[in-house]
DNA sequence: GTTACAATTCGATAATTATCAAATTAAGAA
DNA sequence: TTCTTAATTTGATAATTATCGAATTGTAAC
């Protein structure tokens, strides 16, 4: 992985609100191992003090950066921790 | 460690060239074992296609997110990687 | 001293981005 | 179909930041 690649998935995380959105996928993951986790936006929005559409655009940031997946379920929408992006950052951790 | 300051970390780490900053320090400390690495200006000058002035912003940013220590030997500047730093993410991976 | 070189500081600029309010879309419930 | 709730998009703004050229500081060599 180069050097662009992995300066974007860390800008991703460099954000203060960005970072505790993930926590809270990566933890509610934790949580409701078996029955994959509803993460949803209205979820993370009695966490934090930022409105939805900051939280929206947060969650495209993450997903782009691959450090997360999201699909819909009805209105809702399910968010996953990317395990192979959280493994190339070990990665570059070990240098 | 909270978001606040992980989040900087992470912002440290999420410019390209900052990034390739860091690895080369790694580098160099990995083939300077003992000698410890002069991690100079100069040096990293000729690795990357940005100016004098921007480096030593790099640095700082670098420094300030306590991911590198530096001192000065002479005119030069040494640096070194902050293991203690890395420990920090690395926890961070594990979550 | 003076010269030469390494690094930093300063001031400015262009680009990026975090955030919000308002409007819009989508989906289930009544 | 209409109402409600979830999420997204849009447009705007304030804040941050990466970068540079020019000027400055510090250090060593001559």
């Amino acid at each position: 992985m180069n050097a662009k690649e992995l300066a974007k998935i860390f800008k991703a995380l460099s954000n203060e609100n960005r970072l505790e959105i993930y926590k809270e996928i990566a933890k509610q993951e934790n949580i409701d191992y078996e029955k994959k986790c509803e993460c949803s936006i209205s979820e993370i929005l009695s966490c934090l003090k930022i409105g939805a559409p900051t939280i929206s655009h947060h969650l495209k940031e993450l997903s782009n950066a691959n450090l997360i997946t999201t699909k819909k379920n009805g209105k809702f929408l399910i968010a996953q921790i990317n395990k192979n992006t959280l493994e190339e950052i070990r990665n570059f951790i070990d240098l």
